[in-house]
DNA sequence: AGCTGTCAATACGCTTGCGTATGGATAACT
DNA sequence: AGTTATCCATACGCAAGCGTATTGACAGCT
């Protein structure tokens, strides 16, 4: 077969003005959720936002619970993976824990949205994401205090310990405008965490 | 002068139905803001709650802001002060501090409302007083990390480390449904925090 | 007994947000 | 070129929530 219809892409000219996909309200929620949260994403407003009206929304998702759940499972099979595997190379536990706290620290972006979550962790759709997410994280947490020498309980304290750090500076550096503080003292910071949290070589 | 007036209270016989104070209404409106959120305190909803309607709130509050405001200022007198009033007689600065963190890992009542005001950090009559909260505490915990012999930097970042372990610690047992430990593990993991965080004596 | 101040009920208007119904426009296929 | 599938606009109904205006009920004082 003289297979013309896979050759070439249609290219569909993205002139600025095309119409739009579930992914690209997907995307276009996740945006907002991290900026204002979930309770901003509002189908009018979004629609507004994205240049349309919310007859194109309902035509893509039955209905808004449909938009969240969608986008959060675009976030959680991004999110998590792509950090955890910069790290994964790392042979040293404790290289590898200092290295994924520094990193951590690093791109808010991701962390915007996971605190804008965890706002919403009341949501019947948001709750279950963040429980899966969270343990997740601090299972992988354990395991690598585990390896660098704790022992299984004290890990596990540890982990816990770890992510309510993470999560507590997320709060206070995002949700509370005043504690925000320079670079120099934010990296000072993480210095005085990793020294306290991670066991020594 | 014969004062009469001064003798005995009115004793307004409290027969479960009674016209309403102003204070009345700020206690509801804690009292549900610990158990919904600062969302959850409607006027129209609180008004059904407390068996008369709106007509009686807007006699009390010019608007709905300002119950949040006066609520929140009741909140922020008796709340702190009463939590370090309790610990202010121990000398020895660790010991305050390890019993400081085994009393805050009771009382769940306030830190409710503490949880429920960080997720509406947002809100502009909250911003204020949970910058005031939070930075008070901070504040007061590094002074006793600097009595207990840390150097004046590090007991700023190891205040900062122990807050946000708080912080995080609410939000995981309460946002997060699955993540509520037993009383046993939950004792642990105290004892584990204090360990890790407050410097030996 | 009557007046006045205090607290509350009712009715209304306004806004935001969800979801439905229906018709119009445009791209894609044949 | 005509048909079909896709995507979007418009108009509507409904509920929740804020705030206003008006009237009513009752207590305390004179």
């Amino acid at each position: 077969m003289t297979n013309v219809m896979t050759s070439v892409p249609p290219v569909p000219e993205r002139t600025e003005k095309q119409r739009l996909s579930a992914q690209d309200w997907e995307l276009a929620a996740l945006e907002l959720m991290a900026e204002e949260g979930v309770a901003a994403v509002a189908v009018e407003s979004l629609a507004r936002r994205l240049g349309v009206t919310k007859g194109s929304f309902y035509w893509h998702f039955s209905h808004r619970d449909a938009l969240i759940e969608a986008a959060l499972r675009r976030w959680e099979d991004t999110d998590t993976h792509n950090l955890l595997a910069r790290v994964e190379s790392i042979e040293n536990p404790g290289k590898r824990l200092r290295e994924l706290f520094r990193l951590t620290s690093r791109e808010m972006r991701s962390h915007k949205i996971y605190a804008a979550l965890l706002k919403a962790a009341d949501h019947p759709v948001v709750a279950p994401v963040m429980d899966r997410v969270s343990h997740e994280r601090m299972a992988y947490l354990a395991r690598v205090f585990q390896q660098a020498g704790m022992d299984h309980e004290s890990a596990e304290h540890r982990a816990r310990l770890a992510y309510s750090a993470y999560v507590g500076l997320l709060q206070l550096t995002l949700q509370l405008r005043s504690s925000r503080l320079s670079s120099e003292v934010f990296d000072a910071y993480v210095g005085h965490m990793i020294d306290t949290l991670i066991p020594a070589e």
